[in-house]
DNA sequence: CCAATTTATATTGTGTACGATTTAATATGC
DNA sequence: GCATATTAAATCGTACACAATATAAATTGG
């Protein structure tokens, strides 16, 4: 059989699946969020706001798996946008902690119903989408695991 | 009761689990990949190009729901690392035909591997892995078709 | 108490992503 | 048959994403 060649490999693949599933989960939320003004990064470091009290930029890169590259420039458009606020805190002067503005809280009730509108969008059962999330939340930590014990293996 | 405000939304969303096992995997990739000199985006060019014969930038880009802005580019890399040949085709002078040269050719063999390890450094059992690749591909689909609806509704 | 280390953030460079626009080529309508 | 529309790539501008490096503050060890 010379057909199995032809077999379409990349959709049998889950990380493309993952990949493609992003992409359209972004597009997705474009119209959302664009009455909102944010981008979908900039909408995570939201809910973790709306979430509690102010951060730090480390907490909020454990939470998203960011590092400060990624956050500083993303955080500084937020502040210009008068979202968050960012100061060194005074107890530790390497720390910066974001906190939201009075503006910041308010756009959290404009977002309330983005999350209700996105599942309705997938035309999914909740059942089905919560044991997909489950499932992917042990291959996120099986394999950030993996990387964490990475042996040196200084090879000859 | 007011512990529900407490709870971490973030973790509760299936777009963040996707979005971070995303970046999960694209670490995981990483050591795999560097040994053949690709990112994870060019290592899924490859794969198609792996699959069958030439194909233009417009069918890549249907097979990895990417459009020319970021094809293009990632493409020239991919030329000028000798992996792969651009050329216009002589009956439609708009299109572009990406082929593989020799040694793209070749680097399927260093390639073969990859998938395998991934797939191990999931910890995961395959039908679990393979339910979730079907679960994400039907809310792919179901994304990207409510899209393609897309009333104007131009509103009052 | 001060040198060495560690920690937190910022900066730099490279590589995606994608909307919007541009350019060139093909297809179409009258 | 030629103006118009459509199509395929490329280009441009903005925004992640992350490795590597830099910088400054805090901690630790002697």
């Amino acid at each position: 059989m010379s057909d199995d060649t032809v077999k379409p490999k990349l959709e049998q693949q889950l990380c493309f699946a993952i990949y493609s599933a992003m992409h359209a989960i972004t597009k997705a939320y474009l119209p959302l969020l664009e009455n909102l003004g944010l981008t979908y990064p900039q909408y995570l470091v939201m809910l973790v706001l709306w979430e509690g009290g102010d951060v730090t930029v480390k907490q909020l890169g454990e939470r998203l798996y960011l590092d400060s590259g990624t956050l500083t420039p993303l955080l500084k458009r937020l502040e210009s946008m008068d979202l968050v606020h960012r100061a060194r805190d005074p107890k530790d002067e390497r720390r910066v902690r974001v906190t939201l503005t009075a503006k910041g809280q308010l756009k959290h009730k404009e977002a309330q119903m983005v999350p209700a509108q996105i599942l309705t969008a997938m035309g999914r059962p909740a059942d089905d989408l919560k044991a997909v999330r489950k499932e992917l939340r042990k291959i996120r930590n099986a394999l950030l695991e993996t990387r964490t014990v990475k042996a040196p293996s200084k090879e000859a």
